[in-house]
DNA sequence: ACAGAAATAGTCAGACTTGAGTATAGCGAA
DNA sequence: TTCGCTATACTCAAGTCTGACTATTTCTGT
């Protein structure tokens, strides 16, 4: 069983705020969290399905004029339970993350030092992209994802540390 | 289709250090591995199926004593170029990682502010706790996963700041 | 000498994930 | 008015991942 709490955290939160139907939940996900989280449209109605089936919301379809049907998801008290438990066990912990680009460092002997410098370089110049394009999401995302994206840039500039580091 | 390229690389790589059958690829992963992959020994077996599949790796049962067959794995030359490909992929590229606690932070404010203080306060004794196993890991393993290790250590280092930062 | 623990070597059902596809509605331009 | 494009709302087959399990061999203590 892996751990989805995460994300049913998310998606419980989400539903806290207000009731909302499949389509409005993900794109809501992917114009403000996808920085943050990653969750597909797809896995986002098989996840609510799970969380309908263990009684954390509670599923009504609706229509507005003529488009098609809508399932609206409304949290549950079991679910606000659920939430507050998730919300709990997540500030309390640390879950490692883990870096994909770590396995290439260890077999760089395998390639001359000097192709590797320039890979590095490409890779640094590749860093340093992702750390604008989180400075422009600060100016545009609401106030609430500040700390959020300031974690981010912390772990971006310490990245960059690293690799200057490896780069000497 | 799911990017595997960081788990193959990693196969690749030990396969092209010297053949090695399922067994002791997932130990050696266990032992020494674990603390930058997650990959478990069922992936691991079907992923090597995936290889073989491709051509990357040749398969051949063995048996030594009276012990169950084992698969003996080996690269093949279109293996080895895929491997170099895939490790530059891997050194030019950079995959920003998912931290999962970030959610839990953005509805911290449906929790009393003195119990989102103590449960970061937890996090952070659990953070120490990883630091403390990094730095023991260094002690531990050979001297190559140095840089990696050093690479976790400035990115937990970073975590500690923000989550300092946090509090106050 | 022999029972129980640990190591060896995988297999597989079932759960999770997602790209590609389906189907209808509104809307702008020619 | 009608052709095509975008938005709305999902669905599903196919691929991926892993915890739990099987089965045999070798050790270890008594």
């Amino acid at each position: 069983m892996p751990d989805h709490s995460e994300r049913q955290l998310l998606l419980l939160g989400l539903l806290r705020h207000q009731e909302m139907h499949g389509y409005q939940i993900n794109e809501f996900i992917d114009e403000q969290m996808a920085f943050c989280v990653d969750l597909k449209r797809s896995t986002a109605y098989y996840l609510l399905e799970r969380l309908r089936h263990e009684g954390y919301v509670t599923e009504e379809t609706e229509r507005t004029g003529n488009r098609p049907e809508r399932r609206v998801y409304r949290i549950t008290p079991a679910g606000e339970t659920h939430f507050q438990a998730l919300l709990r066990a997540n500030l309390a912990t640390y879950t490692p993350p883990t870096y994909a680009n770590d396995i290439g460092l260890i077999f760089h002997q395998h390639l001359p030092p000097a192709e590797v410098r320039t890979l590095l370089e490409t890779r640094r110049q590749n860093i340093l992209a992702h750390q604008q394009k989180l400075k422009s999401l600060a100016t545009v995302l609401p106030t609430d994802h500040l700390a959020i994206i300031r974690h981010h840039l912390i772990h971006v500039t310490a990245e960059l540390d690293w690799i200057e580091e490896q780069l000497a």
